[in-house]
DNA sequence: TTATCAGTAACAACATCTATGACTAACGAG
DNA sequence: CTCGTTAGTCATAGATGTTGTTACTGATAA
């Protein structure tokens, strides 16, 4: 009996990358605190376009984690020691979606299912974030070692 | 200082629901064990297709949660106890996709936080099929109450 | 033999994501 | 004060996934 070829798993171009694009970011901005970094320059550390780079800038400054300045010499920098950023934070920051969806059901069985599983879905997210608040930015700097003085 | 809003998080058309589906049509069977159900009727109390039906159905069937027989009084039955199946089994059975991406990077700075990024993804990831573990199947079905008998 | 049902392929419709160009507002340099 | 640089945003194209749907094939019981 013949089943269907398993769902790919491959890397997609439409992937949702901004969480590990803003950690990215953070990183590099981490790596000279005192700097203004243009997106332009962060841009070309990520092999990706500006404007993706300010996108996710916007998040981040929302949430308090950078300060960016316009005008010539402007740029952005971390708000706060790279020691107090986690990544939970950063997670909060730029990814707002929910982590699974329940089919459209709000009656009978399927709709007191799917009220289980929502909650159980929000179990799973706080697991994941309770995960991602183990480790700091300075953790990650750390690990990953300093970028090469040019 | 304006920022732009918020990425939406409401739910959208193309969401991925098949561990929800998966865990609906396996809460569906294990109301009636001995009974084959045709994927025409889980896809009515689903408000679904039965194709949609049948692509969760095989993924199910392919991790051995369930059996289906072709032909008339044919259907689909669990294959074990609803007791013996945790929510985990039926995650993997029908989710290969990662909870979240990297940018495409493999050198450098951005390579190495990749790698690192890639190895919490795993984590979080496995913390998420643990919290799904402590979940059986008949638990689930013992919480949303049995259908009406008709 | 025939009707029923699973299994699958193919396609449309819809939604997100990144990539990109264009525009506005802020702001420092001269 | 003027000009160039940079952030912030909008709009659109291209790629891709997911559901919904039709159509077809194969298995199987009546």
């Amino acid at each position: 009996m013949n089943l269907r070829p398993l769902y790919d798993s491959v890397r997609f171009m439409a992937a949702n990358t901004r969480f590990a694009t803003g950690v990215h970011i953070l990183v590099l901005l981490a790596a000279e605190p005192d700097k203004l970094q243009t997106s332009t320059n962060l841009a070309e550390h990520l092999h990706t376009n500006p404007v993706v780079i300010r996108r996710v800038l916007s998040s981040l400054q929302r949430a308090d984690l950078i300060v960016s300045q316009k005008g010539p010499t402007g740029g952005s920098r971390l708000a706060k020691p790279s020691k107090s950023i986690t990544l939970a934070e950063v997670y909060k920051a730029v990814e707002s979606n929910p982590l699974f969806y329940t089919p459209d059901a709000t009656s009978g069985l399927p709709g007191k299912v799917n009220v289980a599983l929502d909650r159980m879905f929000v179990i799973a997210k706080n697991c994941v974030i309770e995960e991602f608040k183990g480790t700091t930015l300075a953790q990650l700097v750390k690990k990953v070692g300093k970028p090469a003085k040019k």
